[in-house]
DNA sequence: GTGCCTCCTCTAGTAACTAGAGGATCAAGC
DNA sequence: GCTTGATCCTCTAGTTACTAGAGGAGGCAC
């Protein structure tokens, strides 16, 4: 019997009442009952779920992986595989990530420390970042835009 | 007098022909002069605007910002106080996602080194994820998802 | 009864592109 | 002169994971 609503859930789990609707519109948490005026209600396996979520979310593991991963944890017979693979593939974009950030510092540091006070015209941020490039291979994807 | 079809430009500072006429629509990059077949033409100083621009992006700096810091390049009697500020800005912003990544790393190394090949009613995986979160206040303002 | 809080739906906005439709033009080879 | 394929044009919509806001209904406390 649900009896917790979404503004409840929301601040049980640290989420907003927003996030929560979106979550049920693309199918990460099932459908809500509702009230007969119309106002969804949820239980302890919602709360669960949606912790389980968020977790997820914070670990970064992308909407689509956490879909896997709800599944899985929804039918513990199957083999969990896919929940390791998952995990290792998560851990590596983590691990490429500290990479690439790593190198942007060090030329962010370089760039830093040699701070002028003049005017642009000589000043050693804008001359580095106008310069040839002197960075390595690093995100040759086109930038900083996702995990 | 420009003599550079976008084609050229596209290929000389590696980055797509739909991302320059973005930088053109977002006013990153001047309204290139046309043919009289409508086709943008650039010079060498579009080479090196683009240069900057990409080198900017490559190290993470926001569109904002790099608007900023071209502005500046296009004003070298200012003072560069702010080039300097945005470049301390985007070093603490690259410090701290490292920080947050390699909170987020070690715990998804305990998962996977905990890795199991069983069902997913007893995966490791699965159960650190629906478990109380041990994680820090990682991330705190929810997750991944930006630089 | 009168605020104020929470809830509802729906649309649009965020960052920084990327992809695709549908069509015109260009350069090279035969 | 013609065909073929590459390149160019504009415009719209999709990506990710939400977030913000409009506009309105219902519920609770005093």
């Amino acid at each position: 019997m649900p009896t917790i609503t979404i503004g409840k859930l929301a601040k049980a789990v640290d989420v907003k009442v927003p996030t929560i609707r979106f979550y049920e519109q693309i199918g990460l948490l099932p459908v809500a009952p509702r009230t007969e005026n119309d106002r969804r209600l949820y239980d302890e396996a919602s709360v669960r779920r949606l912790a389980f979520i968020k977790h997820a979310r914070q670990l970064g593991f992308p909407i689509d992986a956490i879909r896997t991963l709800l599944d899985l944890s929804d039918h513990p017979e199957r083999p969990c595989e896919s929940a390791n693979t998952l995990a290792r593939e998560q851990l590596s974009a983590v691990e490429t990530k500290i990479v690439q950030l790593k190198a942007l510092r060090s030329e962010l540091r370089r760039m830093v420390a040699s701070g002028c006070d003049g005017s642009a015209g000589d000043c050693r941020v804008i001359e580095a970042l106008a310069g040839p490039e002197l960075l390595g291979d690093v995100s040759a994807r086109g930038g900083e835009s996702n995990l």
